[in-house]
DNA sequence: ACAAAAACAGACAGGTCTGTATATTTCATT
DNA sequence: AATGAAATATACAGACCTGTCTGTTTTTGT
């Protein structure tokens, strides 16, 4: 008995979408609470209601956006693996939709750290958490597309090279950068195997 | 006659320093113009005698570390050089002193063009231009020391494994990624002579 | 239908921000 | 010593910021 609420509020959602979308478009910092609330149709209680603070709404934002970025990410990769191509190339090709999405601009985490510039802040350090799980599922994609003989050395270089081509995409506006990065990895990866 | 004033403001001077390093440090968002007159040891109004606006004085300030940031890193690329290591060699040791240097916090055109977030700000559009002129400096040095055949699609590739680096230092605190981008680097290289 | 929880509206406090205005002081050159 | 440019100190306007407080209305579970 006793259906348990279950339905998680309504209000708390609808600030999550808008702060994930306004943080993303302009920053941290440019966006205030009055803009988020406004936008997503609430009472400032609400949002204070919810979050203790603007610094844990943008935690929270984090969190949410790591799980939505993860499933987007994913989707492009499956289209693209559904087309037989193999999961390192499913990889930069999803990169490069990434890059040509509309509103693009970097890596939010990235973005994120560089604002709030306090490595202690509790955002810093989930983007810092991020990056490491992003970068344990590029491994596994390497690991399982080429047969690389020296993973160790080759993963965490196949991560700059796709760390490097976000900020460039992201800098000059063009997803030219997951070309590169994805031709320099094929050759990594090749060059691996023959030894 | 006449010696033309010649000495170029002493306050500008002083502003330019010290919002540099309050910009790099702490962003140049989160910085206001109280807290850099204050640092500086001026008045408000001289900061708005040199500078036209809070704007105005960000872009000053990247053409100032620009050419600041410009002759750290030749020193301490010279200083590699010296001990017989090659340009490319010398270049990722530079990048690696940086890394480790006291108060290492990224790529200052980067953050800034993160926390402006307008593509269309002067001190945004530097940023990219500048980046450009990075990367081409880099592409000499990748022509100097290793006589790839296929320069046009490494040098890039090594630019990314260099933003890379940069922003997973940021990220990590940490100088690893140098050592990382510098093998990868002198893989590809070593690779593209083979062909 | 009723009580409790949630969301709403809106004012407000206290602080910070950029940029301006005003009036005084320093200082190099003549 | 006189003059004019530059730097100074300080106050202020107007906007924006986070977070709180006080009520009212809507929704929800029983």
């Amino acid at each position: 008995m006793s259906k348990k609420p279950a339905k998680q509020s309504d209000a708390r959602q609808r600030i999550l979408e808008t702060a994930e979308r306004l943080f993303y478009a302009d920053g941290v910092r440019a966006v205030g609470i009055d803009r988020v609330i406004a936008e997503a149709g609430v009472a400032k209680m609400s949002l204070y209601n919810h979050f203790a603070s603007k610094d844990d709404l943008i935690l929270a934002v984090l969190e949410y956006r790591e799980e939505k970025f993860g499933s987007m990410f994913s989707n492009w990769m499956e289209r693209h693996l559904s087309n037989g191509m193999n999961r390192l190339g499913a990889f930069f090709a999803a990169l490069k939709d990434w890059f040509e999405s509309p509103g693009f601009r970097g890596c939010m985490f990235i973005n994120a750290r560089v604002e709030l510039a306090d490595a202690k802040h509790p955002a810093s350090e989930f983007s810092t958490c991020h990056k490491e799980r992003f970068h344990a599922m590029l491994r596994t994609i390497v690991e399982e597309s080429g047969g690389a003989k020296s993973i160790e050395t080759v993963a965490p270089a196949i991560a700059l090279l796709v760390e490097g081509a976000i900020v460039t995409a992201m800098m000059t506006q063009s997803s030219e950068p997951a070309e590169v990065a994805k031709n320099a990895a094929w050759a990594m990866l090749a060059d691996s195997k023959k030894k």
